[in-house]
DNA sequence: GTAGCTGCAAACAATTTGCACACCG
DNA sequence: CGGTGTGCAAATTGTTTGCAGCTAC
């Protein structure tokens, strides 16, 4: 079965088998977005467009660009969750590693922060405490410059 | 080694104005759990016991207690929130102030940790990208030596 | 043509709320 | 008694799933 993906500009969804209307909507409004966005703000935005998906269709396009490592998702403090593209994979920054993100509460506009201290620092009290596996969350909000 | 608690505990409850049983019945929940513990598990575990407790009254002390900052709450990756006694008021270590878990996904003991160096990182970003009232979530999860 | 995609409704799970009754003080 | 506490059922909210019809390839 030969499979295409077309050449044109980075395409999301490589776990797509097929290319529909949704699906590059829901690409564009996540393109569009200066920020972390629900699920439902998605779908609510692509409705203001006049384009008509599905929230069900958005929370399974969220699901698979996320499960593909295609978008950051960021649990808020009251459970929800927030989609955001990950940053373009670029040839020449291949690895784009482990970061996390400062997320406005008004806009969710976000920053992407590395902090390998505070990894080495997780590494450390777990080990401490002999725990394994460890992972770990980690999300700073505030107010941007434009919400301050 | 020594096992105290279930003896002589200090009081919970400050915000409550009456005492139930119920009311009882969750703090010792609550006290005998070796670690953080889901809405539903302690309801789960009262019902075990014999205790007959509403699950919406279970609820209501968890909320009471977390608002009069008696017991830590932390959401878990898949949105659930666990809940567990906060550390009794060691006279010695009068402000305890903030502080993080790293709080094993099987069992839920927790260890109490502390970072200094990372509450100073996210300050340090935040300020970087002009973000104000900046607040930060942060959780480490891994299996506790009993359950590497 | 057919498997994947879509969308509506219904199912789900955690949590909250309305309301009548119970019972602490 | 009086009002807080309780509990059941129903409502809420975010998200997932069943399934029949649609459509990209």
């Amino acid at each position: 079965m030969g499979y295409m993906t077309t050449g044109a500009a980075r395409p999301l969804g490589s776990g797509r088998v097929r290319s529909t209307r949704q699906g590059a909507a829901v690409d564009a409004a996540l393109r569009d977005a200066d920020g972390f966005r629900t699920a439902q703000d998605l779908h609510g935005e692509l409705r203001r467009r006049g384009e008509t998906v599905g929230l069900t269709t958005v929370y399974r396009h969220l699901k698979s660009l996320a499960d593909a490592g295609e978008i950051d998702v960021v649990l808020r403090p009251d459970g929800e969750s927030q989609y955001r593209l990950c940053r373009p994979v670029d040839p020449a920054d291949p690895a784009a590693g482990h970061h996390h993100h400062l997320v406005c509460r008004k806009c969710g506009r976000a920053v992407e922060v590395e902090g390998p201290e505070v990894e080495e620092w997780a590494g450390r009290v777990a080990a401490a405490a002999g725990y394994t596996q460890v992972t770990h969350t980690l999300e700073v909000f505030g107010l941007c410059p434009k919400h301050s």
